[in-house]
DNA sequence: TATCAATATATCGGGCCGATACATCACAGT
DNA sequence: ACTGTGATGTATCGGCCCGATATATTGATA
């Protein structure tokens, strides 16, 4: 009987402990400036979530403990180092590899993409589709609210809705080009079970800024 | 004194009830279609909502009492219909006026502009401001993220950052527009007791459209 | 030394939501 | 007439998430 606590906290900071231990603060620090700009990632989010993969087994606590040695006993406090335990990795294994709703959530997906040099190919396939599916819904929704404000006559609302229209046909558009990267460069590993271990097989850079060159080579 | 429960379903409702009365399943309807996509109100919230606004006094609930006649006494259950009330009609006038952080935020900006129409000029002027320092925020924060992410080498967050900085961009030009008809043309929206005009002015209708990040993933 | 800002950990209240459980009703298929 | 299926309709519960807040410790600056 899984939990499935869904938790979109749990991936990103299993992810972030897997690259190196560190405590509290400088994990909350790196979950919103490489991740961050979805969301907000705040202390009264991020300690419940340690405490919970503390209680789980995934990660371990670690106070520095210099003990003796040019530290009487006061001061050597606060900094608790987490790492990520052996159960950890198996966790944050399972969590890459599942492409389930959360994934195509906004948070989820902007979480789940930061981590995808570490994801296999179909899962990152599973993930591009259903976010693209979700997106498009969402656009179906957005184009008959905005044809529903504009019946209402209300203009602000009309326009705001087209607005978001057309940001989520941008993503659309953005999605089909990277699953079709994917499928032409990334397909290689066609099988669920089958080699998980593309020995150095950095993530398939995609291309792409149609409007903005932004990128140069 | 000041509850300031900020609460964006507050004006939602308010503002739908001051319409006409209605039934939760219809508010809620009405609620996901008029004012929708940019938030799903889900009725584990629309409810306490309720209860909270009535205890407040600021609706009221009618059951459609048809008692006696035509029903033994079962049946005739279902169906508990809202009406607003003048403390009520108080309240939404404070929250319409209210130019407070909640309304720049993605779900209450998008609330907010759902009752421009019944909105003072100020007010408004100081919503579509707010809004536009926020959104300018949020793409300057984008920007160093593209940054950053370019630097890791991770070019697919590098990309969903650089789409959510130029859904911004577009939002805070669009931001622009508005505000630049607001102070051409602004002034002619009335207080709460006004007549209403019968010769046609409606929502002073601005001219084009650009995107909107709905919330950038 | 005093003071300020940043670092660092932690909790609490309250709101919001997905899931779920009920009923009632309209209506189509049989 | 019978049944079942889906929409309508009200409601609650557990759990997560976040803003606000309290409290130390450190480093730099005056």
């Amino acid at each position: 009987m899984g939990k499935e606590t869904s938790n979109v906290f749990e991936l990103a900071v299993l992810g972030l402990l897997a690259e190196s231990a560190m405590h509290g603060y400088e994990l909350r620090k790196r979950l919103n400036s490489t991740l961050g700009s979805f969301r907000a990632f705040s202390f009264g989010s991020l300690y419940p979530t340690l405490r919970r993969l503390q209680t789980a087994g995934f990660i371990a606590s670690e106070e520095p403990v210099v003990d003796v040695d040019a530290v009487p006993l006061s001061s050597r406090r606060s900094r608790v180092v987490y790492r990520i335990t052996a159960e950890g990795k198996e966790r944050l294994a399972g969590l890459l590899g599942d492409a389930g709703p959360q994934s195509w959530s906004d948070d989820g997906f902007g979480v789940h993409l930061a981590f995808f040099s570490r994801t296999n190919s179909e899962a990152r396939m599973r993930i591009l589709e259903g976010r693209r599916r979700r997106v498009e819904e969402r656009r179906e929704g957005l184009r008959s609210a905005v044809t529903r404000a504009a019946e209402r006559l209300d203009q602000y609302t009309a326009e705001l809705h087209q607005l978001g229209l057309e940001a989520s046909d941008r993503e659309v558009r953005w999605l089909n080009e990277l699953i079709d990267h994917e499928r032409t460069s990334g397909g290689t590993s066609a099988g669920p079970g089958s080699g998980p271990s593309p020995p150095a097989d950095p993530p398939p850079p995609p291309r792409r800024s149609r409007s903005r060159p932004t990128n140069p080579p």
